[in-house]
DNA sequence: AGACATAATTAGAACTATTCTAATTATGTT
DNA sequence: AACATAATTAGAATAGTTCTAATTATGTCT
């Protein structure tokens, strides 16, 4: 259904990164990890249930949700919501925004130009200290994208 | 729970402006409309099945869903979605964005600063098209705002 | 290594926001 | 008034996610 943006990966498992620290990493969460670093385009939980249990044919729903949960709470994650749809999965942790494109439906990681920030743009109170922020955009790219 | 930002506001009901044509109004989208209009605090579809019970009592949920579904779908008011909570409802149609105060829950509407659009940040390839966009900001406002 | 405390995993039940179904009622039109 | 159509309603159904309680794994301390 979504496609791979196709960038070069990692080949995760060997190589998982020092923000690991202080989370127990257990085969389920290797596992999950490792599924999401290499398609990144932003699955379901359920959508990882299904790829996990290709090498892992034992491992329950509940524990996808708990995996996703932790790694998201260790920050190696990202949770990504479009409206109430099922939360989808991103670990790109640089700064980003969300574009799904309405013809195929891939979900396309989206920078910000250089030096910029969403909160330039907004007329936000002096002092105001900003914790969570999501933007997703929905749209149609040009032609040959 | 949430407050009201205390902005004036009209009577609502008599004052139903004329995006309405093509939407039959009946009782209870007059009624649904009508509470959202007098309190802006962004309600959820349970809120206001709340409030447009003191009113209506005999109104059923099922018909505050699909009120606001109609109104939605008529572009008299937004839906508004902080991660996979429920929906939340807003009569403001001008380009804005939402933030959500961590001390007091209130949502408030955030303009952009004149003449910017969240585009102006954003690496969008020449020539897209964006149909929906919305913008969800978590944090703390500085002290006494 | 063995014993222990703690945390993770699991299956399945439970929960919640929302949508659907089918029957009834209201609306606007001829 | 009669008709066709759309809206309302109660309640059932759905779907994503969270919870519960039991089991298993992990890391630590001796």
């Amino acid at each position: 259904m979504l496609g791979n943006d196709g960038e070069a990966l990692p080949t995760a498992a060997k190589e998982i990164p020092p923000e690991l620290q202080g989370l127990r990493m257990t085969k389920q969460r290797r596992e999950v990890y490792s599924v999401l670093l290499h398609n990144r385009d932003h699955p379901t939980a359920n959508e990882v249930f299904g790829r996990v249990q290709a090498d892992m044919p034992s491992i329950s729903l509940a524990t996808v949700y708990n995996c996703l949960d932790a790694l998201v709470d260790h920050g190696l994650i990202n949770r990504v919501n479009f409206d109430r749809e099922p939360s989808r999965f991103c670990v790109n942790l640089t700064p980003h925004v969300h574009f799904q494109d309405k013809k195929s439906g891939v979900i396309h990681d989206l920078s910000f130009k250089d030096g910029c920030q969403i909160t330039d743009v907004l007329d936000l109170p002096n002092g105001t200290e900003v914790s969570e922020l999501e933007l997703t955009i929905r749209g149609f790219l040009p032609k040959g994208s």
